[in-house]
DNA sequence: TGTCTCGCGATTGCATACAGTTAGTGCTTC
DNA sequence: GAAGCACTAACTGTATGCAATCGCGAGACA
């Protein structure tokens, strides 16, 4: 699942953990705590598409499926109700929160907000590593630019770019909330919905506010950054025009 | 220290946990839901500052004090630490968290770019409740003007102010997020902070917010908005009541 | 006297048993 | 045959028991 094909930099899977847990504070602690792992597992599955939405998730059921009780799994559940990616409904059980086109706009109209603001942020301090953005951004070069964009790939590095640029902002809890509206099915896959032209876009994009935070330039930054969150809606609602109302997590 | 719930400040209790807390839905429902009682005790526990940022909060000992059994403790306490009002240590326990200057800083610089933007939105939408909200704003003159402005009255109606116009933006989530990082002792224990010349100048924003989402003008309402939170901003920072008794318990 | 180690108390983490609630189903009755 | 009601099964909510872990202090040894 992790690819681990990348070299001798930072591996593979701790990147992915770092983009898409941000409410884990532990890496390597999963394996003795029940409860950690059955939330990671269940979220996985959901983020995954394996779970789909209004799918019911009995406690049992999954304790069960991971070989705990029923009381870790509640606690994972809890956690996830309190992420919004399950809603849970009093003495029927939690299920998997649907998602529709309305969800989209909100989750990105925010975002046409705060990322854009945090990105002018950084470019003031001016704190960001931007050796390591522009590294991240080459790799996404790299994935994008085969014949057949590697999206599974492109998807972490994506994600530890802009939580890297957030995290540069100094503000911790502005990091904590875009996690909290981006870390859905159909914002985590938005990838697989790019065609060609608009993948290329959105890692020039890429590089471009890079540029803009070596530049401290906090205007052209938060330009770049509210186009990049704009195309990449946009790229979404083209590709799967008014269809997307119903589209939840389980299309694979 | 009082296995019954509702004490001498129960009216006010119950409007303040019905417009800071955003997940609770019912409010007679609690008496049969153990867990729901103890995260509402806890909280309000944490928020009055009868908890102090650091206290170890035990398991065992609230659920003697609840009544209940550790169980609903447990769920409430992991239910407080996703909201960020508590921190848990693995093994060790949950403890109140602790809240510094910087926090404050990054709070409302939040809400210098969130309320304003949704108040905006309110405003182009015009499907905010204005006599609702003329009715509150009245409500906090009259608590306001009186020789000694009464602010633990002030402070709910100041909430559902605020609240109410963020849901008028049609983004759910923005509510939610603005909830979040709003509900912390820090902010909610500043009324004493603010004389009667800064409370009635607060006051006086929320009238011409009304007035610009009457007007259905975003330009001016987020203007408005803008400056309310910033005046606030300025009073706590400078402490010296020269702002606006804008910082209120937690506005949601 | 200082430091290291072992053991104990306290507390959390997890499992399990029990109670309460909900939805569905089949029977009864009109 | 249809509608209403009672019963049942499944699941969640809560309580309790047990194991694991951590911190701290007493005691031993250098």
């Amino acid at each position: 699942m992790n690819s681990n094909s990348t070299g001798p930099t930072a591996g593979a899977s701790e990147v992915l953990a770092a983009t898409t847990d941000p409410f884990t504070t532990t890496d390597a602690s999963a394996s003795g705590r029940a409860a950690e792992r059955a939330y990671t597992a269940i979220r996985q599955q959901i983020l995954a598409g394996e779970r789909g939405g209004g799918e019911w998730l009995r406690e049992g059921e999954l304790g069960t499926a991971l070989g705990v009780s029923r009381t870790p799994v509640r606690e994972a559940l809890r956690r996830l109700a309190a992420e919004g990616l399950v809603s849970h409904e009093r003495n029927r059980g939690v299920r998997v929160q649907n998602w529709s086109a309305h969800d989209l706009e909100e989750i990105f109209s925010l975002r046409t907000v705060l990322e854009p603001w945090g990105t002018a942020l950084a470019a003031e301090r001016g704190v960001a590593d931007t050796d390591l953005l522009d590294e991240l951004a080459h790799r996404m070069d790299r994935a994008a630019s085969g014949p057949v964009p590697d999206v599974e790939r492109i998807a972490p590095l994506n994600n530890q770019f802009h939580r890297h640029i957030l995290e540069a902002s100094g503000n911790a809890r502005l990091v904590t909330l875009v996690a909290s509206v981006v870390d859905v099915p159909l914002v985590s896959r938005t990838f697989s919905r790019y065609g060609p032209e608009s993948l290329r876009r959105s890692v020039a994009h890429h590089h471009e506010i890079v540029n803009a935070l070596k530049a401290h330039d906090p205007i052209w930054a938060e330009s770049v950054m509210r186009s990049h969150v704009r195309s990449a809606w946009a790229a979404l609602r083209t590709n799967d025009g008014d269809g997307a109302a119903e589209a939840t997590s389980a299309d694979g």
